[in-house]
DNA sequence: GCGACAG
DNA sequence: ATCTTGTCGC
């Protein structure tokens, strides 16, 4: 861990930094309920690597309902380690890459938003800079955060990304469950994985 | 005593 | 997340 944040230029002092700046966004974020009777379509994104690329896949679903309407795979050089609580530091640039260009009512984003040390999670910071609803999804909660700042709906740890409220949230990933876990992200995640080029 | 922690 | 074989458990 160490060696990684040497390798990116990330120190500690600079990590704080970060992490001042994260509890100052957290105060920007929107919590109400959206118009979910006006949702008609529903954006996942999810990341995964291969050596020094990061590939993103973006989904489109509409809602309710959940049929794909769109898919879109694009590539990027990996910018920064992952570090617990810093997630976004890593994953904010790929998926702003993915849904660039997109249009969607809710974006559903692998990670947590309002459920985090500081308030502020990867499904927050997009939130904030794409002034979009967005939805944090997890697979595991993360140490010393309150219950109060997620639900847990079936095998997914749901959370206030931007714009939307909890009960709103849930609300909407109810209608995308399927074996237990949003579908827009279950296919975003397949999809990064695919093999696009020879070489793999 | 160290480390635990989204992906 | 990714690397990686077989193996323990629901």
């Amino acid at each position: 861990m160490i060696d990684e944040l040497t390798d990116y230029g990330i120190r500690r002092e600079k990590l704080e930094l970060i992490a001042s700046l994260q509890r100052k966004l957290a105060g920007r974020i929107v919590e109400r309920p959206p118009d979910v009777s006006r949702v008609e379509a529903v954006a996942a994104v999810d990341v995964s690597y291969r050596g020094n690329l990061a590939r993103s896949a973006f989904v489109l679903c509409s809602f309710p309902g959940c049929e794909v309407l769109k898919t879109k795979v694009v590539e990027t050089e990996v910018g920064a380690p992952y570090i617990p609580t810093y997630f976004f530091l890593r994953e904010t640039r790929p998926v702003l890459l993915a849904t660039k260009g997109e249009d969607f009512d809710v974006l559903l984003v692998e990670g947590h938003g309002r459920a985090h040390p500081r308030g502020y999670g990867l499904a927050s910071h997009v939130g904030l800079l794409l002034k979009k609803p967005t939805i944090g999804i997890a697979k595991r909660p993360l140490r010393g955060v309150s219950p109060d700042l997620w639900r847990k709906v079936r095998k997914a740890y749901v959370s206030v990304g931007n714009l939307v409220d909890l009960g709103s949230a849930v609300e909407i990933v109810r209608e995308l469950l399927e074996s237990g876990y949003p579908k827009p992200l279950k296919i975003a995640d397949r999809l990064s994985k695919v093999r696009t080029h020879e070489k793999d």
